[in-house]
DNA sequence: TGTACATCAGTGAACGCGCGTTCACTGATGTAC
DNA sequence: TGTACATCAGTGAACGCGCGTTCACTGATGTAC
């Protein structure tokens, strides 16, 4: 009668499956995952699989949140290692910076998470949404910060109207001023475009040192007193 | 005899693949394209698709060159359509506004190029390379003419002795200072991140009206005197 | 004008492949009495 | 200590599917004499 199977909780096979799910998405590409393959590779079959994820969705939904959750918490990290709380311009570029590494060490989870969709794939907002927005918070944390010590100036442009209303109700939940919202896009903005240019090829023969590139580049546009 | 079939010419019979091939990327995503749904939904056989393209790898290539084509003639066009052309400010944002628009009104296109690899498929460099090479310069262009004008003032910070080395490089081939090749990727690297990241749904939480987000980061970032 | 021939776009069957998912099952392990 | 039973991770066969590519072929069209 109870022929429901309900996924178990076997954390560590949880865990190996996903590992070798990213292994295998690393040699083919995002969109080329498949269960059998994971089966395979773990040396059982397919069906076996489908104790522990009721489909391959929620396999692709558990790689995506993880990989939301390990970026944030890089940065975060990166972050409280850098000793002198006060000093923002080294707290700022080491976030940038880790976000740069981030994707380049771990190539598979950035394009999950912020290259093309995968086909037939329709990722459930509920879940992937808030590991998604920790990242944006830790990229604009730094900048917050030196704000409110008075040692990041913002941009005496005003931000246009149609701007302003929503990035200052967004902020209000953060009690955060519209602009420094602004501020923390236009910063993700920078680093992921020379991140996503540089991933796949497209800046490297203008460019020879990327990273230093970028350092300059945040320390013209971002400017903070020492 | 002659076992061996070259592919033929048919011109107009290749564009009307590419054309049903582009739309079926539009619905499966890069990764869905396939020659047997494009037969089907051309009303012909898989095989009959061999006679115009040796193998899928060919008409990939294809669509990635005539992406890179298309976009760059479209940023051309934008700013040759500014009749002022000392009006180097409305020309700036015609172009970044051009890539913006060419991303949204083809995002298939823009993946195909920008986004996740397609997973068994490897470009040609010596086919998709000059074709990419076009945008880099469209988007440059601008900002070396209104720095020759005198309107475009590069950032007085030098650039890291690594970077200026292959920028210089680079830049001697087209009798440009390695400052402005670097700056001319910054711009890049500002537009496309910010498109990147609304293509996938990134930004719109946070930023209203992104269009004049983005003007104004350009304005900030990149000024030029009226 | 009529015949013989070459060209060649497209056909249809077949190849071997991998995929996600279902289903009834086995067989080891642990628990209750 | 021994038996009866429940649990449940994993199996193996099967479903129906789509894929890229090959091959020998057909049949309409155009050309040469």
């Amino acid at each position: 009668m109870p022929r429901t199977r309900d996924p178990i909780e076997h954390d560590a096979t949880k865990a190996q499956i996903k590992a070798v799910a990213r292994a295998q998405m690393a040699a083919l590409g995002t969109a080329g995952l498949s269960l059998r393959a994971i089966a395979r590779e773990m040396d059982v079959t397919a069906p076996a699989l489908y104790r522990y994820y009721p489909c391959l969705d929620d396999l692709i939904t558990a790689l995506i949140v993880d990989a939301f959750n390990h970026l944030a918490d890089w940065l975060e990290a990166a972050d409280e290692a850098i000793p002198a709380r006060d000093d923002y311009r080294a707290r700022l570029i080491a976030v940038c910076l880790a976000y740069r590494d981030w994707a380049f060490s771990h190539p598979t989870d950035f394009q999950l998470i912020y290259g093309n969709p995968i086909p037939g794939y329709d990722a459930p907002d509920d879940v992937t949404v808030p590991a998604a927005v920790r990242t944006n918070v830790a990229l604009t944390q730094v900048l917050v910060e030196a704000h409110r010590a008075g040692k990041y100036r913002l941009p005496d442009v005003p931000l246009p109207e149609t701007v302003r209303e929503t990035a200052d109700r967004i902020g209000a939940a953060y009690q955060l001023s519209g602009d420094l919202v602004d501020a923390g896009i236009a910063l993700w903005e920078l680093v992921h475009g020379s991140v996503f240019l540089e991933m796949f090829g497209h800046t490297p023969p203008t460019v020879g040192d990327v990273q230093a590139h970028l350092v300059r580049l945040i320390g013209l546009h971002f400017p903070i007193d020492p």
